[in-house]
DNA sequence: ACTCAATTATTCCACGTGGAATAGTCGGGC
DNA sequence: GCCCGACTATTCCACGTGGAATAATTGAGT
């Protein structure tokens, strides 16, 4: 299977639900949507199909056969392969290990920020920090959601990593924005 | 103009330079990685030739000539226009207020490792760590460079940013290990 | 009973990225 | 004086994503 080819996220995420059960793409898609993993990657139905297809051509996951309910489209199941399992371990692996960079916009967009008069800059990241507060507050409902549901703890301990990063990113920009405003860094 | 079209990360860093004065794409390219702006995003010759042939169609930029020194290929410089002036400036402050989320793969990968045994998550983890804090290594050197010429801080405050940001990460990596390691999340 | 909206389920196209391919030129070592 | 590798400069193709299009079916309200 040549390590070739590394995963994609959703292909990763569609690898996880096959190693559960044999579903159709659709139930994919609910499946996710159903537990929120929508917080940790973009679910596009369309893309889902896509990365299906990838997996097959890859020899990660075979179709187990289609039905069809009355008039409504043919649903094409898969379930996973054994080089589909071993696949998802690695991947799974080198994803926890990778120290590669990834690019957020909004390092970029600090970096830019001196193109701006000050205040509309602080306007703007007021804005963004509205928007960061509300998230958080979401984090935290879906965690003491799952505290009360007393699933094991390492199900959920990427939603303690995500609130402590979006803590320490609002700690920033609230130190940030101050410092603008108050002249600590001049502009 | 539309504001339809979304600037891209590598189509905002182009119209930054081209504000500074007009330049061929190849000069770009020089431009960016001694400015060591890859730090902040993906820097491709390829895309930048797409980018400012986008850029382009969107009137926001403008060719001034081509030339050609010897027998080398032909270089086209291109100038910002006026709505390209416009739309960088939006594009920088949208992008300071932008609260969408970004899908960075590390959390997912996090999600996931409860697939894998606990002593290779550490692993895997210890190797990640290590690679975090040489790249941290690397923020902390850059940020004495600039501090030693003297440069305004408004100039390199995202230097700050992100050692505040990888510092968080580096945290939550080692109280997480420690967890799994002694037990104190069970796996 | 009727209609509008949402859901089910999939296909397809446009776009942006990344990497390879190309091809000429310059500088350094032997 | 010659060759090799690095740099200059651009083009092109393959891939993955995201959104629109399609089309049938169920459910909710009137």
């Amino acid at each position: 299977m040549l390590k070739s080819t590394a995963l994609t996220p959703l292909g990763m995420s569609a690898l996880a639900l096959l190693a559960e059960r044999p579903m159709h793409p659709y139930e994919m898609y609910q499946l996710l949507i159903a537990r929120k993993e929508d917080r940790l990657l973009k679910i596009r139905p369309g893309t889902l199909y896509h990365a299906l297809g990838r997996l097959e051509e890859h020899g990660l996951v075979q179709v187990t056969g289609t039905e069809r309910q009355g008039n409504r489209p043919e649903r094409t199941s898969y379930r996973i392969t054994d080089s589909g399992s071993a696949a998802l371990r690695d991947g799974v692996r080198e994803l926890l290990a990778a120290a590669e960079p990834e690019y957020p916009a909004f390092p970029l967009a600090v970096s830019q920020a001196h193109n701006l008069p000050a205040d509309v800059v602080v306007e703007a990241l007021d804005q963004r920090l509205a928007g960061l507060r509300e998230r958080l507050t979401e984090l935290q409902a879906s965690e003491r959601a799952v505290r009360a549901k007393a699933l094991p703890a390492k199900i959920w301990v990427d939603l303690d990593f995500q609130q402590t990063m979006l803590g320490a990113e609002i700690a920033w920009m609230e130190n940030f924005t101050e410092r603008i405003s108050t002249g600590g860094i001049d502009w």
